[in-house]
RNA sequence: GCGCCAGUAGCUCAGUCGGAUAGAGCGUCGGUCUACGAAACCGAAGGUCACAGGUUCGAAUCCUGUCUGGCGCACCA
């Protein structure tokens, strides 16, 4: 649903403006004014149309003010305008429209800002793409919660997405992670373990390899200490397996979805690498230097060339790559998106060298780099390793502050700013987390609306425009009016978190609004604009919490 | 040295394709429960928007330079 409830007051501005400048077809801007008393909405379009026209903003702000007043057709609309400062039209707007906007919004329900996009595009969206060495962590916990908000988000405004996540199921960090296994199962079969001197450490290799010897008893004894090549694969494929599973169970358990993970391993025995680099190699893209296969990826852009095919006849993880990015291009759509933490900042170019060597637009492929995430505990910076076993899981996290508080909390900040998560603060200030307070908003109007069902209050057709307004109770509606505005923006900019901070500024109104003003009770046209008033917040709080993945309870 | 991101209230951060007296939460101080939920509300204090120039009616926002911090700059993944 599509909905700008001030596209007659802009045209009327527009026409209003066209007479009193003679610029023909002004652009008209309309923001929400600095302070209460300047009105319900504002524009400075006098101001803009100073130049083109040479005359000063305020004359033409009063010819727009004046014109305005000549129409006899906006009594539905506007009540009162004002010039103010320099040049400001300050319009304040009728009670008839306000009850004709909430009770549209509170109809609309679920569909309330839905569909607006102008250029629906296909997106293939990846992210999160762990190594499926170890648990999740905060880190992709903030990956994970961004991801999924920026995917209900774009769907929201209508574009498709598909949801997809790269398994890093390949290669050294592979091998070394089934080694370590292997040690932990020669240890649970009371043989010498050989557990590599960089191995993985943390107790949940021991744990996945106790689940192994469960399952297939000492089936591997006498072959683990130290470990055979048959032994070395079967621990790396069936760890990384078991890993897998309990990232999914994790991603689920956080309400994110994927459409598809898709296994790093499966490009290399499908050939697809190989394909992928013969098909640089025919197009020229290539040149083989000291041993090794390069890709001349300076061609496009890149600070200097890199190595698909080492000298030791090993390909590197950009020939993976180029395989998966030329099977993502050829699938997308309109457009792929990748989610990179910031220490892949470095990677972009590369990436980019693959899409247009491929042939494809280079703004076809965006990429997102997400900041860091640090944890401070006790006041000193947490130094998280997996190898080395001293991560926070993402499991961790859910455990302390559950997934509502975990999700809205890392959607919260942008995605370009580092920040730090104070462990302490997040377990005792979980209270004051501010998704509470935007899920009690909701929790309140459905208590609201609970009130007046139990009273058997029925609102009749037609039962009249309430003479005046709460100042509350403008500010509300008007905040209301913004959220189809605010996700198309947000969606625009790949930004969930201003989802987020609109939330708690209509949260912070209801609030507001419902120390004001009684629902159940008052006169019937103002009781009826109000039940439709907290009707209609009810809806966008719901929506919006959903555009983030957090629960909109009706109890807290 | 080069590149990306950031620097806004005591703290954590919004606001950044130019708009009025720069905002919120937390923290501090002071008020508000005999009516729909006080997990809430109202008020106060708190600012050189890192610094210096520039662009114009107008700059936290755009341009140039400087400083500080984070992260990168592999035949690792």
């Amino acid at each position: 649903m599509t909905t700008n409830f001030l596209d007659d007051l802009a045209r009327a501005i527009a026409d209003a403006a066209n007479t009193a400048s003679g610029v023909s077809d002004p652009t008209v801007a309309l923001v929400p004014p600095a302070r209460p008393e300047h009105g319900d909405i504002a524009s400075p379009i006098a101001m803009s149309l100073a130049k083109a026209s040479g005359r000063p903003p305020r004359q033409i702000a009063d010819d727009i003010a004046a014109g305005l007043a000549a129409r006899d057709d906006l009594g539905g609309v506007i009540a009162q305008v004002e010039v103010a400062g320099p040049g400001f039209l300050n319009i304040t707007l009728s009670p008839a429209w306000f009850v004709g906007v909430v009770r549209a919004i509170a109809t609309a329900g679920a569909g309330f800002g839905t569909g607006s996009v102008a250029e629906p595009e296909s997106i293939l969206l990846e992210f999160v793409s762990p190594n499926p060495t170890g648990p999740m962590h905060v880190g992709h916990a903030r990956h994970a919660a961004y991801g999924d908000a920026l995917a209900r988000m774009l769907s929201f405004v209508g574009h498709r997405v598909w949801r997809e996540c790269y398994v890093n199921d390949f290669g050294r960090q592979m091998e070394l992670f089934g080694a370590s296994v292997a040690a932990r199962y020669a240890e649970e079969l009371g043989e010498p373990s050989h557990l590599p001197e960089d191995g993985y450490q943390g107790d949940y290799v021991a744990e996945i390899a106790r689940e192994i010897r469960n399952e297939i008893g000492d089936r591997f004894s006498g072959q683990v200490s130290p470990p055979t090549a048959d032994a070395r694969a079967y621990f790396s494929g069936e760890g990384g397996r078991r890993m897998l599973a309990r990232t999914m169970a994790e991603l689920a358990r956080c309400g994110v979805r994927m459409d598809q993970f898709f296994s790093e391993t499966s490009l290399h025995e499908a050939g697809r690498v190989v394909e992928g680099i013969a098909a640089l190699e025919n197009a020229g893209h290539t040149f083989t230097e000291d041993g090794a296969v390069w890709f001349r990826t300076t061609d496009f852009g890149d600070t200097k060339d890199r190595v698909l095919v080492r000298s030791d006849g090993a390909s590197t993880y950009l020939a993976a790559d180029v395989a998966y990015h030329l099977d993502k291009a050829a699938r997308m759509g309109d457009r792929m998106i990748d989610i990179l933490g910031a220490d892949h900042h470095g990677y972009i170019d590369r990436l980019r060298a693959v899409v247009v060597a491929g042939g494809f637009p280079a703004e076809c492929l965006e990429v997102i780099i997400m900041q860091l995430v640090s944890l401070v505990e006790h006041g000193e910076a947490k130094r998280m390793s997996k190898r080395a076993g001293t991560l926070v899981t993402l499991g961790e996290l859910l455990d302390d502050i559950g997934v509502d508080a975990t999700r809205f909390f890392l959607v919260e900040r942008s995605h370009d700013t580092a920040f730090e998560l104070d462990l302490d603060l997040a377990r005792e200030k979980s209270q004051e987390n501010p998704v509470y307070y935007v899920q009690y908003a909701h929790a309140r109007c459905v208590s609201i609306l609970a009130k007046a069902a139990d009273e058997g209050v029925k609102v009749a057709p037609g039962v009249g425009v309430p003479l005046a307004l709460d100042p509350s109770e403008r500010a509300l509606v008007i905040r209301l009016t913004e959220w189809p505005e605010v996700v198309l923006e947000a969606a625009a900019r790949r930004a969930p978190h201003r989802v987020a901070a609109y939330l708690k500024d209509l949260a912070r109104d209801l609030h507001a609004f419902y120390h004001r003003c009684r629902v159940v009770g008052e006169a019937p046209e103002v009781q009826a604009f109000r039940i439709d008033l907290t009707r209609a917040t009810r809806g966008v709080i719901a929506i919006g919490l959903g555009n983030l993945g957090v629960s909109a309870p009706d109890r807290m």
